[in-house]
This record gives C-alpha cells, sequence and structure tokens, in this order.
DNA sequence: GTTTAATTTGAACGATCGTTCAAATCAGGA
DNA sequence: TCCTGATTTGAACGATCGTTCAAATTAAAC
C-alpha cells in the first residue's frame, strides 16, 4: 500500500471514529469504509488500537497545521486567534460530529483505555500550548506574563468545548459563533 | 424487586453507564455490579437500553433536585446560580466521571442512537429551563428580558461544560473553582 | 400443608466482536 | 517464462455481545 492511499485510508478511518466512537465502531466497518480486507488493514495499520491511535494524531496534525496558518493569515494576532478558536469550533463542512475528536477520545476512553485516552490529552495540550503562544502576540506589547497567557488559554480551550457542546445540543451556528466572539473578548480583556 | 432495592440497582447502572459509557458497559458488567442474574435484569429494567434511559433520568432527576434546593438555601439568586453550577461541577465525592452523564451521553449516542441521545438532549434543556429561572431572579429588579435570561442560560451551560471537561484534562479542583467563579460573573455582568 | 401465582435463575442462542494465517495473488528481476 | 519475495485475501477462531426461556425457587392465598 503506497503513501497516498494510507493517508486516504487513515483520513477515512479517523471520520468513522470521531462519528461513532471507538467501541461502536467496529473492524468490520471500517474494513467496509476503507475497502481493505482484515489482513490488509492489520498489515497497513496494526490492530484497532493503533489504527484509532494514528486516527487522533492525524487529527492532532490537522488542526495544528490549520490554527497555525490561519494564524499567519491573520491581520492581527487578535484576530488570529479567533481565527483558531473559529477554525476548531467550525473546522469543515462536513465533519462526522460537532464534538472535537480529541475531547470526545479523552471522554470515551478515559477509563475503558487510558493509553489511547492519554494521546488524545496530549493533542489537547498540543494545541492549547498553541493558543497560549498565540494569545500571548495579543498582549506583546502590554505586561502580560506567559502565566497569565497560560490561564487564558485553558479558558479559551474549556469555551470551545463548551461552544461545541452547544452545536451538538441544537443550537444554531449563528448562535455559538456570536458566542464565541462574545466569549474569546471577554476572557481576553475583562479583568476585574 | 420491591422499590428500595430497585433503586439503589438503577443508582449502581447509573454509575457503571456513566463512567464506562453505553458501549464499553456489558450487560454482564451490570449483572455482575447489581448482583442480579440476567433474566432478573430484564424482567426489573427490560433491556440495555430501557435501563440506560432510566439511568438518564435517574441522572437528570438528581441534579435537578439538587440544583432546585441548592438556589433555595443560597442567600442570594446570584449565589443561588453560583452553587448550582458548582454542583454540576462538582456533584458529590465519589462520582464515577468528571463529565457530566448527559453530555457524556449526547457525545457517545447523537449518531448510534438518537433515541438515548434525545433523552438525554431534554435532561440537558430541562436543567437549562432551570438555569434559566435562576438567572431570571438575579435581575429580578433590572428590566432585562426572558430572552435575554435565555441567552446567560446557554452561556453558563457551555461554560459548565467547558470546565469540567478541563478537569477530565488533568486542571486542579481549585483551578476549576477559580474560572468557575470568573466565567458566572464575566457571562452574567459583562456586557459591552 | 397444599396449591397457585410471581419471581429468580443460569444455561443456552445466534450474532458479532477483534484477530489470525494459510493460501492466493501480484510485482519485479533474471 | 519462470522464480521469488511481498502483498492481499477471506475463511475461520475463540471470546464476548444482548437476549431468551424452561425450569427452579420463592411468596401468597387458601
Amino acid at each position: 500500500m503506497n503513501e497516498q492511499t494510507r493517508a486516504v485510508s487513515l483520513e477515512k478511518a479517523m471520520n468513522l471514529f470521531w462519528q461513532n466512537g471507538y467501541a461502536a465502531t467496529s473492524m468490520r466497518d471500517l474494513q467496509k469504509s476503507l475497502d481493505m480486507r482484515p489482513g490488509s488493514v492489520y498489515s497497513a495499520f496494526g490492530g484497532k488500537d493503533e489504527l484509532y491511535k494514528e486516527s487522533l494524531e492525524n487529527y492532532s496534525m490537522m488542526v495544528m497545521q490549520n490554527i497555525q496558518e490561519g494564524f499567519l493569515r491573520a491581520k492581527t494576532p487578535y484576530e488570529g486567534v479567533l481565527s483558531s478558536v473559529k477554525f476548531i469550533i467550525f473546522p469543515y463542512a462536513k465533519c462526522p460530529s460537532q464534538i472535537c475528536f480529541l475531547i470526545k477520545s479523552v471522554t470515551e476512553l478515559e477509563f475503558c483505555s487510558p493509553e489511547l485516552a492519554k494521546v488524545a490529552l496530549e493533542g489537547l495540550t498540543e494545541v492549547r500550548n498553541e493558543l497560549e503562544k498565540q494569545i500571548f502576540e495579543v498582549f506583546k506589547e502590554d505586561a502580560v506574563t506567559q502565566e497569565q497567557c497560560k490561564e487564558y488559554a485553558m479558558l479559551i480551550q474549556a469555551q470551545i468545548i463548551g461552544l461545541k457542546a452547544l452545536l451538538s445540543m441544537g443550537f444554531s451556528e449563528e448562535d455559538v459563533n456570536k458566542a464565541a466572539d462574545k466569549m474569546v473578548k471577554k476572557v481576553l480583556f475583562h479583568n476585574d
């Protein structure tokens, strides 16, 4: 199996896991979606756990790449942070789930398979660290400590998770989008 | 099976489902935890889906009862809202998971079994409506519309979900507790 | 104490799970 | 064209899944 088709297959596996979760996605579902026979899947990716792990890493990489590029494209650091938040909340058109794959994984697997949950947690930390760096740029000319930016990043990440949950609960993209603007501003600029 | 022991069994089932999720909790796990034979479980609760549904309803009831009582005990409406938020974030000592059972259910089941997800969504709506009522009391003497309170309730619920996620991500109760105070205040009082 | 109704038991069912591996197929060099 | 090593195939394995139901046990009524 060449590298190109492997990447396409991994994308498909990720989408299936993302939508249905670890336990509810069977190897047979994956075999069907990837159009591969059992043995081929095992030879290309190892077992279910390994495939899930790669899916998580693939997701993290995708998010990191997009928020880094989005930040560079933005006119101001603040707009950059906002674009990162917006990308994670509204990643792309045909998303298999409104919930971030990493959070969904931690939620499902924190007790059943801590090793996989740990991989998801590492992804969340990576993203949060990137947000922290971006937030630091917003306050570059002010006297805002790294520690403060770390706290902001934590709060922004919590906002993202909460706002995405609103989408799963049926609130409109418009409502959530407005709420995102409002909450990011409140976190970063209303400190009394 | 009498009513008392049935309630105890339901509590145990809820805790198991809450911790491990729907798919990763087998009927055999439940049979062991409830110390009941397969047939007895089916006769008392029906199948797995019905038992899960009852667990969700039991959770919603427990949360509703606690936030209603907490609000009544509070000295001011604002402290009442805060106590509701705090109860959902830090419900009780030996909680099977940091994530709210309702959100965990929606996350896991929104695609695999929409009927169960719908029950969880109804629970979330019920809680949000109670929060809205409580928030309305905070602004009783100001000119704040029902519509505005509805939006606040939505945002507060998003905060709760995000902050609880921070706990699963390893942040300390102390950090999350401080963040909760801060965010509730920002949502309710910083409108510019 | 006997009979009847209600409840509990646990072996068993068919389906599906993740995984394996001998056999079939394919690709490239001689 | 034949050989050889790599890849792909899919039937099959044992384990476990949710669920059933005849039989055993318990409770209630007389």
